[in-house]
DNA sequence: GAAATAGTGTCTTTAAGACAGTATGTG
DNA sequence: CACATACTGTCTTAAAGACACTATTTC
């Protein structure tokens, strides 16, 4: 751009500018585990790594819409759930510039991460494998279907972790079943997408008492059809909190 | 971050630059209210309002480190517990310029803020006033010691408000009175702590047990003096986790 | 009827809230 | 001694976990 020379003490005179980007963990579940979408990246540095989606944020949009953008661009989603994470600034973060990333939580349906087109570049939904319990946090690693692990670029590895971290959290509090779920699903089913989330067995009874507690369930009327067993009764969510 | 690869569509070959700045909300205790650190703006825009302590990150460090030097050039505070809270990005928060600013959260010993001497431009300790329970979340003003209100510039009130938000989910599992209260202090003292950051009274029986039995208090042997009733036994925190 | 999962009833355990009563300092 | 706050003991209540039992579908 201009000079930025830097002033007597610490404040230049011309603020210094930085590239500023997003990245997105989309988060989603395949087999009642937690999948993330991944991009192999084409080029240096990190070349041939796998990276989450991502992208400089444009002067005119916020970095919730630059990230929604990333999202509709790389993976041809719209409508999701998403929310900040953190915003990642080490100035060694990437070799080449110094830039600042603001990583994102999004939450997607199990079906339609599932359907994506290739679009530009190598693209894959990786298994998380998440190595602490709780909401220790940490970095989170993502395996292939065959379970090598996947070599990650930059600092997403700790940008997954934080993102699992996160949606742990929102467990106790929110709905996130509406996110992952189809419209009407089962207790069951509700129940495996806690466990998975959370990564550990949950009680059933409790579960599903604590559940109908809630007032955030209203039974559909409906209940499943081929099964090869009794058919248990579906819902759907009733306070639309969390969109 | 990600490729800057100059992509299909919209993104430009180099991508555009931007101010980035962080702004501190330093939370204490006055009187068991909660209270924060405010700079009065001597110039445009917003001239004369109040705002955070804030300013831009330069190009060798990392937003932490920015805020930690703001801490210490602003209010001459060091070593007090940060943590970051929130990337605001909206392209008319600044009217001069674009401009994306991480907002962090300080918890400051009530002793600390107190003394701090004017430095430069005007500065206030005021007290807060959430018009929310729980953690609903929502802007937050500030008051003077006559109880007026005093504007806020940019979008500060809703840094207020997320300040506040997160102090409050913090009290469920983290031992935040050890930043707010001296080494040693009595159980009484540690509650109005809890209820001033809650807004709202606690059980004394309940929030003994539970204080008690989580484990990150043990007693100093010692107990109060120089007060007019029964002197109460002092406290002081084990797990020094959160620094 | 066997297999499989759905769903109910009830006992135990644990933690919070309520509240009465005792303890120990100051004036 | 009055007063104020600190602390203890125990009863009640609500929710979680455990577990035995019944229900309903497909094969």
């Amino acid at each position: 751009m201009t000079t930025r020379k830097p002033a007597t003490s610490s404040t230049p005179a011309e603020p210094e500018r930085f590239v500023v980007a997003v990245d997105v963990v989309a988060l989603t579940l395949v087999d009642d585990q937690l999948h993330t979408l991944l991009i192999r990246r084409p080029a240096a540095p990190f070349k041939g790594a796998w990276m989450l989606p991502g992208g400089v944020v444009l002067g005119k949009e916020s970095v919730m819409r630059a990230a929604e953008r990333v999202l509709r661009e790389k993976a041809g989603l719209a409508g999701v759930y998403l929310e900040q994470l953190y915003t990642y600034s080490e100035p060694a973060r990437d070799p080449r510039d110094r830039s600042v990333s603001i990583a994102h939580l999004a939450l997607v349906d199990s079906g339609r991460l599932q359907s994506l087109k290739p679009h530009e570049g190598e693209t894959t939904v990786a298994r998380l494998e998440v190595p602490w319990e709780g909401e220790a946090g940490g970095a989170v690693g993502a395996v292939d279907a065959s379970g090598t692990p996947l070599t990650l670029a930059f600092d997403h590895a700790d940008m997954l972790g934080l993102a699992v971290k996160r949606v742990r959290g929102k467990l106790d509090y929110t709905p996130v079943g509406y996110q992952l779920l189809p419209e009407a699903f089962t207790l069951s089913q509700l129940q495996r997408v806690h466990e998975a989330i959370l990564g550990r067995p949950l009680n059933k009874d409790s579960f599903r008492r604590r559940m109908l507690a809630s007032g955030e369930l209203e039974p559909t009327g409906e209940s499943q059809s081929e099964v090869d067993h009794r058919p248990a009764a579906l819902y759907r969510f009733t306070a639309r909190s969390a969109v």
